[in-house]
DNA sequence: GGCAATAATGTTATGATGTAACATAAATGT
DNA sequence: ACATTTATGTTACATCATAACATTATTGCC
């Protein structure tokens, strides 16, 4: 079986090309570092990590850059109660990716990406619809307790 | 009709006494500065809206303090995608609260809340049941665009 | 290859959000 | 009246994020 890392940063390339970006070095080892962490990181976090890993120091501004930018390709996710960064852990599958939905734990800070449950979409798009509120392509984040942390 | 923001500060004040904390002035002000706020502030809003109102000058660390205790009583919510506050409009009404949802629009920044719909909640309990995962008391935010700017 | 256009990164400064820690003042209960 | 608790003041700092402009790297085209 082939790396799982090297399989992703192959996806990632691919992914690159169809948005029109580069997946330069930087961005692959930004990525890396994500992939390597178990739980969200902040931008400072991944500076750090960064730092560590590959020896080079990276200013803010560049590593918001960099996060915008996997962002916006679809390789990474922002959580936005918490401002941090987690690797999309569905970039390797092939199926088209529903509204993603975190699953975030408060007391030990893991997240489980899911996908919103097609009824639940449907049902939250029919609420706002009553409102006229048409919903944007977003992500849901739900906070709680992991089951192990709820034991 | 009695005035409006009366019959909010006469509810706060009862909540308060549930919660065995005050209803100060200050806390008064803020609530006030909220209610007349069309949409969301940031605590930062407030303190400039307070000043210019009531002439005195809240550090942040106090303004934070009075934001965090009214979203503690429940007379004020926070909103986490985006760091701001507004005030619960249902504090007046007398039934039970269901999990908050907000309808938030990224053109006007208008934002309606609503009551999560009880179907959409066992749902979501359910589909995070799957993983094992406790949901806890919380809200969801939900963005995209409002009837007016959708038109 | 030369060279213009675009994309990526570097650099500096600063804005925006939020809290720790400790001091003082005000209200409350007995 | 005075001890206790609650609320507020004050300072300093931690954390999150971007504007504006300079430089470097890559790409496309002749």
């Amino acid at each position: 079986m082939v790396n799982e890392l090297e399989k992703l940063l192959s996806k990632a390339e691919s992914e690159c090309k169809k948005s029109g970006v580069r997946l330069t070095d930087k961005r692959k080892n930004g990525l890396s570092v994500l992939y390597h962490h178990q739980t969200p990181m902040s931008a400072y976090d991944v500076i750090e990590r960064y730092r560590e890993t590959y020896g080079s120091t990276l200013q803010a501004m560049s590593m918001y850059r960099m996060l915008n930018l996997l962002v916006e390709v679809g390789l990474v996710h922002k959580l936005e109660t918490t401002n941090q960064y987690l690797i999309c852990s569905h970039i390797i599958c092939d199926h088209v990716h529903a509204m993603p939905q975190f699953l975030i734990c408060d007391t030990c800070h893991s997240v489980e990406e899911i996908g919103v449950a097609s009824d639940v979409l449907d049902r939250l798009r029919a609420s706002a619809d009553d409102s006229g509120f048409v919903i944007s392509n977003q992500q849901l984040e739900i906070h709680g307790r992991c089951a192990s942390c709820s034991e």
